[in-house]
DNA sequence: CTCGCACTCGCAAGCCGCTTGCAGGAGCAC
DNA sequence: GTGCTCCTGCAAGCGGCTTGCGAGTGCGAG
């Protein structure tokens, strides 16, 4: 959905967040990326730009806290964030994580494609082992008492 | 689904292992769980046992390479082991993962009952997230050539 | 424009969980 | 019983995330 560095001040400013250089480029990151992306992968993306890994995380983790940026993928175990508002429905669709490549891709419109007739992620998805995350009963209990 | 130590070493024989107490003892710990459990687990499990974690590492490979446990989970990037032929379908059916305890279960039965009207899973289920682990079209058709 | 405080940044170390190298010990075929 | 091969324990290694600390910087007040 790629936005100007204009619009990342403007919603840092807007979530009481001071606008450093890191925060803008991770917000261009989560804007400009298809798919969900990982610390990691936002560490890559951002290549050789010489800012420190631990300023990356702490980032992500403000921009997690401020709502900016909610995790919207635990595959791996591993958080993966997007811009919010990036899908109205706020990612409450299915993802897809590559064992291989280790992508994780929105199933969105893919499934029900895949489903009827064939698209390319037909095969993947039918090969594929269903995982729910959530939080189970017995934590559900737990949490509401 | 529980066995004894006899049936675990005539396994461990009818796939070229050796038996060893550490081996049995894993096998009898796969045997007894209702989830399919990981490595970490599986150390829990065995308690004060006095086995070293890289004996208990090795041997969950080996079974793994042997057929005996595979791999039916790998939800949070975690493998997660079962008795071959512990389920029919080779747990081909949705698990869930929770993001408080860790717990796998296996939602064979349970994913019908609760989209029909209400089991204890019924809410946990409408909250999660879907994952599909697997390998996605790219990886597919290089794997392929 | 300047000042000052609170928030950020970079560095480096810490931590956790899995993984591996190596040398001594044990299963099992003969 | 003997010997070869595989298994075990110890300890170190490694990758990825996380945190403490002192130096640096955004930005609102003056």
């Amino acid at each position: 959905m790629r936005i100007t560095k204009e619009e990342a001040r403007r919603r840092l400013r807007e979530c009481g967040l001071r606008v450093t250089a890191p925060r803008v480029a991770v917000l261009g990151i989560l804007a400009g990326a298809e798919d969900p992306v990982s610390f990691t992968q936002v560490l890559d993306l951002l290549g050789d730009s010489d800012w420190d890994q631990a300023t990356i995380y702490r980032n992500l983790v403000k921009l997690r806290e401020a709502g900016l940026a909610p995790v919207v993928s635990r595959a791996d175990g591993i958080d993966r964030y997007a811009l919010a508002g990036d899908h109205e429905d706020s990612h409450r669709h299915p993802h897809f994580l590559c064992e291989d490549c280790g992508r994780v891709a929105c199933l969105k419109e893919e499934i029900a494609a895949a489903l009827s007739i064939d698209g390319p992620w037909a095969e993947s998805i039918r090969r594929a082992m269903v995982h729910l995350l959530g939080h189970c009963p017995d934590c559900l209990a737990q949490a509401d008492a």
